[in-house]
DNA sequence: TGAATATTCGACTCATGAGTCGAATACGAG
DNA sequence: CTCGTATTCGACTCATGAGTCGAATATTCA
């Protein structure tokens, strides 16, 4: 139908210059990403990352638009990441509250850990130029919303209880905020422990009584 | 011994000039606070916050260092609300781990849904200058330490149950931390409700086994 | 090989916003 | 009232860092 398959020399180790392209700009993502993470997004200034990756400031405008633009292919890249990633999650008729929200929480950990994720939590959303904004603040939204269905869903069906899925969604969603805060993947700490130990924390959160009624 | 006591004319109603002095202080600090949080550290002009309280620019300057000097007063201020209130937290030998939680819980998050917490936890330490980056970074560590202690005595008095205190404080600081990001004081969510709701969540989540044995 | 195009960079421009200066004005004490 | 000091501000300076331009240089393909 369309254009036949590349077949080219050398097999696929070597690069054509798209590719080269494509790489280069994720090379630039992640180093940015690491580095907006680390310093600040003000903090950072466009040279240190030319620098970093042995390059001049120009180059890194034939990759990008702007700063606020490396900024916000980021935050995309983060967000897609639980979004639409090539397994989604699974649905209410695959699998129960407490399950969905175990593989949920698996998943914005590993998310939050990567660099991506890590910029989209550290770098608030107030850097982005505002019709940027909108599109992350949505993308947000979205995932919020996920946690929430999946909340209300496990006490619909008995295995989770929390009087306000709204609320504690947040509370979840602070302590995952936080991991990147304190949680570097070189210590002695692994990520599954640490996504163990959240799961713990939260379904032992939930799973019992989720208020206390307050005294006044 | 000193001076004999001021004894003016028209009681406490009306300042004389170094409280006016001191009062101008705080209204500049509350309003930058509350924009610093708002729109972000970097996103603020002192132009703006000069504006909103119709004063111009160099008067600023005549009640601040700096722009960072506002911000670091900002932190230090919430830091110290804290660390040396009037009425310290309750020792050990007080009250035991879990009513000790309860009560540093309750006052973290009064602390932080203040202008001035808000300000400390949404505005990163990255943008102050080096040298009072220090002294915050400190005056966190201390409060970090705090819960740390409480959660270790709770665990040896029995009240309390987790296995690692240290992340476990990171899961708590985190829920608490994000507060400011979605509670505003003026919804219908009350400080109480969400203060208790919080203890109720965390309590829950420490009082019965904290973790599960990771599965892989 | 050489023309076309992709990639890179040195050397700029330029807007912004923090911070300063010196002059004006308000105020309190004698 | 008048002097000295506290307070305020208009009109600057000036450093910084994002973003641009046009000229090299590298690469591909015919």
């Amino acid at each position: 139908m369309t254009k036949n398959a590349p077949k080219r020399a050398w097999g696929t180790a070597i690069q054509n210059r798209d590719e080269q392209f494509e790489m280069k700009r994720q090379v630039v993502l992640r180093t940015a990403a690491r580095t907006y993470s680390k310093r600040g997004f003000h903090e950072t200034t466009l040279a240190e990352i030319a620098e970093e990756l042995n390059i001049s400031k120009p180059t890194l405008y034939y990759y990008f638009r702007s700063k606020d633009d490396i900024l916000f292919e980021c935050h995309r890249i983060a967000i897609e990441a639980i979004t639409d990633d090539a397994t989604p999650l699974p649905g209410p008729d695959e699998a129960n509250g407490r399950e969905r929200l175990e593989e949920f929480l698996k998943r914005y950990v590993r998310m939050v850990v990567d660099d991506f994720g890590t910029c989209l939590v550290m770098t608030g959303v107030s850097a982005l130029e505002p019709e940027n904004q909108g599109t992350v603040v949505e993308g947000r939204r979205r995932i919020n919303d996920a946690l929430v269905d999946i909340l209300e869903d496990g006490r619909k069906d008995g295995t989770l209880q929390c009087d306000s899925p709204k609320v504690t969604a947040m509370f979840i969603f602070g302590a995952m905020n936080w991991l990147p805060q304190w949680y570097h993947s070189d210590g002695s700490l692994g990520v599954e422990e640490v996504t163990a130990q959240l799961i713990g924390f939260v379904m032992a959160g939930i799973e019992t009584s989720g208020s206390l009624s307050p005294d006044s």
